[in-house]
DNA sequence: ATTAGGG
DNA sequence: CCCTAAT
């Protein structure tokens, strides 16, 4: 096998740990009526605890069903089977099935709107929109002593050896229609909940590895893998299990003598390489260097129905802590300050006792199969049993869409460093700062400020078609990444056309061109960047396209994002968000040449008050570089230029005052050596 | 905070 | 554009 072959995966989703049993927006209103903003509050709080710290697991399925991955040293070759991924007809029976590889998905996670009871999400007794984010991470103390693979090993009572039944056994599966439990009475408990359409198929736990040193090529399996977010909590999310739907399955800890454990079901969720979409990616170059992780927006939309459940093992604050110690030996400086930073956060997090998480799930019952195809979030609903005026909805969030991302790691990278790929491509994404969108039959819920019931959604009507999305903060991406991002609001039953933006704005704003006529060496203009910013930022994108296209929703109103508590739209998120890239207009240009003649290079912050004081969004570096770059570009063949083409006349100058500068300065060290 | 240079 | 080292 080529070891230099790459890996494709493409994500269109995650699967997202167990949800908060009950969630409820921390304020209390009046109103009987929830607005659609406290809707999206809601889910944000469960959110928390994945903006929180996430970590990935890898579920493969191989020989035994979809066992998790643990060992995330081993080569991705090999979870292809040591002959290669060739033999792939082993395990990818039901490659089909409904659920392609564009639906992952969820956990079931009731919300209850307004508050019912005064449960709160709160597995852990924290205060999640404080903590949450800013969590940070003790020492790994005694873990740090072991070798990973070992205390993850005694962590997980689940170990190689074991039957799966008995060790697996730890499920409890209701049949279908069965109404949801609300387990975790206890701590350290394993809950699981998901649907499965009829037989109670469940995975097993066992024959995970427990290495992260392993290469993946050391796992066998097709390529058919999952990622599996696994909540960072006071029990670790060790893997997840497809599943189908209609069922709801509950796992409970090894600890438990709960029954009803089942064998590995057949279902596999196909992991098909998704090809490469030109623009519409941000490359996030990992650490390993070896690693690419490109986020991407999926265009479809979630099936409904597709349900997996995930396992949450106890003591998974012990491994977490020393998870993320020990990948941050791996990590280059940069990203070790990520960790330094998170791992402040976690203490604070877990200072807080547990909270029982007392809620009412409910659930379709029936009607369970979920089959609307507009339904972009699998959600439960259940009319309120709460007769009288004080109508609540009861929501459960059985999933989210995540916006879809594609992995590019070469087969020789570790598991490991594939699960640093996913949470760093997942950081980026939801890092940046995570919204949620409301969607109801199928369309975004736009106005936040009305209520539920004005909104369509109440409990005496049908809120099947009622979503919840993810969404990536529009500001946080380039241009490129609008038609994809917008894509994903588009109703799947009634495609419209996208609103598309030049990833490259070509457009040269009128007051750079008053620039350029202006006289050279005299007053040098600044160019003012507010007219090009408000074209060119995301932000101003969406509300344009809210004037211009009916088309398409705007991701998030401000309205949204300033109510949204995104406390953890930390200092990490901002590290990590790469800036968009805005590829300098021939005006710029013009007024960075011109500065440059005037002043000289070496001084790039008086180049950049001269003549960029107004674009916030060009630094003094960014300056240099493009400077650096004129000056390459001035001096390769036009063939071989890229980009908006710089007239020649530019070029020209940048040569002229490039070749003066230098020699000025190399007067100036020849001074300074005489003296 | 700036500057310079490699990536 | 990012990241670092050196000022």
């Amino acid at each position: 096998m080529v070891l230099s072959r790459r890996l494709d995966y493409g994500f269109n989703g995650y699967q997202v740990p167990s949800m908060p049993r009950a969630a409820r927006s921390a304020r209390r209103r009046s109103s009987a009526w929830k607005n659609v903003e406290d809707a999206k509050l809601c889910p944000f709080d469960l959110l928390a605890t994945l903006a929180g710290n996430l970590l990935v697991g890898n579920s493969s399925p191989a020989s035994t069903g979809n066992s998790s991955t643990q060992n995330d040293n081993c080569v991705i070759n090999d979870l292809n089977g040591e002959e290669g991924y060739a033999d792939q007809s082993d395990h990818s029976e039901p490659q089909q099935d409904d659920r392609s590889s564009s639906e992952k998905e969820i956990i079931n996670s009731p919300i209850i709107l307004p508050d019912i009871g005064e449960a709160k999400y709160n597995p852990s007794g924290i205060d999640i929109h404080a903590s949450a984010g800013d969590a940070s991470v003790k020492p790994a103390g005694t873990a740090n002593t072991k070798d990973q693979s070992e205390s993850l090993g005694e962590m997980l009572s689940c170990e190689q050896g074991n039957t799966d039944s008995e060790r697996v056994g730890d499920f409890v599966v209701d049949g279908p229609s069965v109404l949801p439990k609300v387990e975790d009475e206890t701590l350290g408990q394993m809950k699981v909940e998901s649907h499965i359409s009829s037989g109670a198929d469940v995975y097993s736990l066992k024959d995970h590895v427990t290495s992260d040193k392993k290469p993946l090529a050391q796992h066998s399996s097709n390529n058919s893998s999952q990622m599996v977010l696994c909540e960072n909590k006071d029990q670790l999310s060790l893997s997840s299990f497809p599943v189908k739907n209609g069922v709801t399955v509950v796992s409970r800890d090894n600890d438990d003598n709960s029954s009803g454990c089942t064998h590995p079901s057949s279902y596999k969720k196909p992991f098909r390489p998704v090809p490469y979409i030109g623009d519409r990616r941000i490359r996030k170059v990992l650490a390993s260097q070896s690693c690419k992780v490109i986020p991407r927006y999926k265009k479809k939309f979630l099936r409904p129905g597709g349900g997996q459940y995930q396992a949450h093992c106890r003591d998974r604050d012990r491994w977490l802590n020393y998870q993320r110690c020990q990948s941050q030996r791996n990590f280059p400086f940069k990203k070790r300050k990520f960790y330094d930073m998170d791992c402040q956060s976690i203490s604070d997090k877990e200072t807080n006792g547990k909270s029982g998480d007392n809620i009412c799930t409910s659930r379709k019952s029936s009607k369970e199969d979920c089959s609307a195809p507009e339904r972009f979030t699998s959600l439960a609903v259940q009319r309120s049993s709460f007769p009288g005026v004080n109508s609540h909805v009861k929501l459960r969030i059985e999933s989210f869409r995540v916006p879809e991302m594609l992995i590019e790691i070469p087969e020789t990278a570790t598991v490991g460093s594939l699960k640093r790929a996913v949470v760093d491509a997942m950081t980026t994404i939801l890092g940046g700062g995570l919204h949620v969108g409301v969607l109801l039959q199928g369309k975004k819920v736009g106005d936040d400020n009305k209520t539920l019931q004005q909104t369509g959604i109440s409990h005496d009507r049908a809120l099947d078609a009622l979503g919840f999305m993810l969404e990536p903060d529009p500001a946080h991406y380039p241009p490129s990444m609008s038609p994809g991002c917008l894509s994903l609001l588009r109703h799947c039953d009634a495609p419209q056309p996208l609103m598309r933006h030049p990833a490259t704005p070509t457009n040269v704003q009128p007051g750079n061109c008053n620039k350029l006529a202006e006289p050279r060496g005299a007053n040098l203009g600044k160019l003012v960047e507010s007219d090009r910013d408000s074209t060119t930022s995301p932000m101003n994108m969406l509300r344009k396209g809210r004037a211009e296209s009916k088309a398409l929703v705007p991701i998030s109103s401000m309205n949204a994002i300033a109510a949204v508590p995104i406390h953890r739209k930390s200092k990490r998120s901002e590290i990590a968000q790469r800036r968009i890239r805005r590829p300098f207009s021939v005006a710029e240009v013009e007024a960075l040449v011109q500065a440059v003649e005037k002043l000289g290079t070496g001084r790039w912050r008086d180049v950049k008050l001269c003549a960029f004081d107004s674009a916030k969004h060009r630094t003094y570096v960014d300056l240099k570089d493009k400077w650096k770059t004129l000056v390459h570009t001035a001096k390769i063949s036009p063939q071989q230029r890229r980009g908006e083409p710089v007239p020649q006349e530019l070029l020209d100058r940048v040569l002229t005052a490039h070749a003066y500068w230098a020699q000025q300065q190399s007067r100036q060290q020849q001074l300074k050596q005489l003296l």
